[in-house]
DNA sequence: CTAGCATTCAATTAACTACTTGAATAGTTA
DNA sequence: TAACTATTCAAGTAGTTAATTGAATGCTAG
């Protein structure tokens, strides 16, 4: 027996993934497939790389065990391998943001009025929505909605949010999300609607982690892209 | 505004964490400092890295925030920076085992009865432990046990549990634990007992996964390395 | 069975990371 | 104040990683 060789092993095993984590491209990566499995093509351009350093990227996440792929026809679909996957990003956001003083920085500056944009938990949202007292906005692109989306939600990408503004209900407050934590869609959304004199607040999270919270989704044929 | 920048930025941030957990020597270091604060030559010898090398690694922890460190006399003591910490680590490992299978093959090749070493779930544990069914056992060395242990548990290093097996209760199951899931130590007390004809097993998880679920323990004064 | 497309592979370059060594710093004790 | 200790800093080297480019593979449709 050999503890040390074992154990060293192990933990080189553990920075595998550690390793696949240390990229901020690849982190990009894996938000877009935290939404839904989508084509190398897709991501590349959704990241702004080139296809062959997607590619690779995808494949360094592949052997990391963090997604999986299979081929369909002409196209390569990635997808994150499970569940425990998300919530492996969200352990990393959360002492991300905790610790790094640098990203509330970066936070705050560019959301001038991140605090009184207050968010509305998950929980919250489904209470008032039950009671039919709020319009769930989801500022995702068609796509993105059509492959899955809170249960009841309304679809409006945010470029056209302008036109739309007259179907929406004044009594009700809108409650608008995007992709995650950190999706800006969300903010400026609830900043335009506060300025067109709506009531509007953020749901606290996105999309992802209303769907591992197990929450009610409505969820179409994956893969579309 | 510019969403692109302020977005590559924040990944850029959360990459700055995930580059501290791809190192494997960070990681150990990491394991280390889940048990209790440690000084930097006390790390260096638990990992067997040089002072300067060990340093390095601690200021690259540091610097993502993952640890904090505080000067006291001639020494300077490292901690784990919050309870997330410990839960993203969690989440690495689980992450790691379930998509890794180089991994399961390395715990199956060393542990030659891995499943006949069935784990006790913490709160089976909780319950055994209320009725005096059980004896627990840790076998971590005297001072992580007395930085904090699991409470009622008794402290028999691994080396000296020859010396000490006529002080068991052969009516009582005895349940074994370490510092971590893969923790060798309890393994092989485990292995250890029943060759002596006891009735053993291991606790399912280690002290920090028991510590950071709110179970009950004992602690005394930390920071004695 | 050929043409076209999506992806992967291979080779290159620039940038970064881990570890070593020896010197510098800062706190402590005589 | 001088000697000592624990830690950090700085510089150098070997090894690794990210991104680019262009060619190769493997499907599919005509």
């Amino acid at each position: 027996m050999k503890p040390n060789t074992f154990k060293s092993d192990l933990f080189t095993q553990f920075a595998q993934v550690g390793k696949a984590l240390s990229n901020a491209n690849r982190l990009e990566l894996l938000e877009f497939l935290a939404q839904s499995s989508r084509s190398v093509e897709t991501l590349a351009n959704l990241a702004k790389l080139s296809v062959a350093n997607t590619s690779q990227h995808l494949q360094h996440l592949r052997q990391s065990g963090l997604v999986t792929s299979r081929k369909q026809g002409l196209k390569v679909y990635y997808s994150l391998s499970g569940d425990d996957v998300i919530a492996l990003l969200d352990s990393l956001r959360k002492v991300a943001e905790r610790h790094l003083s640098d990203v509330d920085k970066l936070v705050n500056s560019y959301l001038t009025e991140k605090d009184n944009l207050d968010p509305v938990p998950a929980r919250e949202l489904l209470e008032l929505a039950k009671q039919d007292l709020i319009t769930v906005l989801d500022v995702r692109p068609k796509e993105e909605f059509d492959a899955g989306h809170v249960q009841g939600a309304v679809n409006i990408p945010n470029d056209e949010l302008e036109q739309h503004l007259q179907q929406f209900d004044p009594a009700h407050e809108i409650v608008a999300y995007c992709r995650g934590p950190h999706c800006i869609l969300a903010y400026e959304a609830v900043e335009q609607l506060r300025q067109r004199g709506f009531k509007a607040r953020r749901l606290e999270h996105g999309f992802p982690e209303w769907k591992i919270a197990g929450l009610p989704i409505t969820e179409n044929a994956q893969d579309k892209n």
